[in-house]
DNA sequence: ATCACTTACGGGTGACGTAAAAATC
DNA sequence: GATTTTTACGTCACCCGTAAGTGAT
């Protein structure tokens, strides 16, 4: 059979047209490369080129040769991290998160859901999220809102509301008990997390005139604002996680749009049902 | 990236369930598969085996990386003999023929309109000529009935009728003038050629009580024929190919049913028909 | 003169086979 | 004791890089 690094070198060559250049970009001498066509073209039995003195091209052989190589060579990729996601799968829970709410509160479960395993979290967009599930990167993810697919099953795991977090002497936490809506704050300066996945998008829609200020670690987003005067936000999930943290002073207002609470839905693969049966159980009851 | 031969030697180990007796299919000895077999694990980063001290098996991700590297040499298979045949293509006339008829005749014409190219023929089935069709391994085929199909042409290309050779001796031959039918001469013996293609399938069903002897070599055939008493088969085709050599003495009588009469198509891929232009309206304008 | 490809030559990696050890049946 | 796998070790194939040669721009 004809290995491989030929189909690659085929490629390279293809890709960049001549053998120096190709040469170059696999980190091979010119020379090797040389010889590794001539060596494709001899197991293949075929002329794959066409050469002058100081010229190589491929030939329609060539081309077609190439065409399909590439196929090959993505076929052995997709194989890799098949593989390697399906190991990993076995040996750790991996889950993507589209907001950081869910993606600090679930691990604490999983890991004791599932002593032996590892818990690793990633947060990302939908997009992403949905192409992960179906490569077996993640075991499961959370979205924002229902996914119906028959591959899958979509299983609502409780919400997260927004909240405004305001220091005492700021006008509007007149309306502490009342609650706020976002129009009622557009135009204010907010910090803010830099990573925030999907809460981000509906914060520009909705407070179209405000700016952010955004702070990139998560960690020393609290005592950024703390530190601050303006106003913030908050959710009933991270006032539960962290109330004994960050409950220095600043109060916490509803937001009553509708739009401010998240109604989070984990998504599983039908086939890997079984395997994630005690956190389905566990999302289901509680 | 991972070479071919590792994925050889996975599927080899998955096919045979023990490394000793993989490695004695792969014509390497046990310690190296064994050694290739670690090497695989090492490169994928996931472990693909239960072992115990002496017996190894595929573990669920082994089954799977072993399920997607069949898939893989698959395709490189099927990439060596397409750039073969497209290779070839190039320097080679080459067609499958249904019946020895046209196999014999035709080439005559494709060395006279493409000299500077190969010619080479082959006698098939029906199903095999098709396949070799869209594999690239026959430039045209000819069949004994029209194909329509959109990714092809579909081109009548003469007719061929089916004699029967008599002894002047023989009772029948009183019928040379008016022609014979199969019913009439049913239950006699032939002799016949080994490999006459669609034929065959002919002659047993219209003369099913019978006997047929087989000559295997054409080139013995004619001289068997003449040396025995027993009725043959011969065609308009083949009495205007050999005339001058068979025609000691034998007889040919016309078969009247409609079935002993064969007519040709020559089945050419669409996008070769630039390729076989010359060849194209050589059949259409004789 | 520079660039691009091929041929020639020597070197090192790594895949192989043989041998031996350990463990199971 | 026979079979199967793993480890150890020496060997050889082969792929690589450097250097030199040829022809084209």
């Amino acid at each position: 059979m004809i290995e491989i690094y030929l189909l690659e070198a085929l490629c390279a060559l293809s890709d960049y047209g001549t053998l120096s250049s190709a040469a170059e970009h696999l980190h091979i001498s010119q020379p090797a490369l040389s010889r590794s066509m001539q060596k494709l073209e001899d197991l293949l039995d075929a002329s794959l080129f066409d050469r002058t003195k100081n010229r190589i091209t491929l030939n329609e052989t060539g081309k077609m040769a190439a065409a399909m190589a590439r196929r090959i060579l993505e076929s052995e990729e997709d194989m890799i991290t098949a593989v390697r996601n399906y190991d990993s799968s076995l040996h750790t829970v991996s889950a993507g998160y589209c907001t950081p709410g869910p993606m600090m509160e679930m691990p604490l479960h999983l890991t004791q859901l599932y002593p032996k395993m590892k818990v690793s979290s990633e947060m990302e967009n939908d997009e992403a999220l949905l192409k992960g599930l179906r490569t077996g990167k993640y075991g499961f993810v959370i979205l924002s809102h229902a996914y119906e697919d028959e591959d899958m099953v979509c299983i609502p795991c409780g919400s997260e509301s927004l909240y405004f977090s305001l220091i005492p002497a700021h006008p509007a936490a007149l309306f502490k008990d009342q609650g706020l809506t976002f129009s009622q704050m557009n135009g204010e300066t907010f910090v803010m997390a830099g990573d925030i996945g999907v809460w981000r998008d509906l914060t520009m829609k909705m407070l179209p005139d405000s700016r952010f200020v955004l702070q990139e670690s998560l960690e020393a987003l609290s005592a950024v604002i703390n530190a601050s005067t303006l106003p913030a936000f908050a959710s009933d999930l991270t006032i539960r996680l962290f109330r004994s943290r960050e409950d220095n002073g600043r109060i916490f207002i509803r937001i009553l749009d509708p739009e401010a609470t998240m109604h989070y839905h984990c998504v599983i693969l039908k086939k890997n049902q079984e395997r994630y049966a005690k956190w389905i159980t566990f999302l289901e009851e509680r």
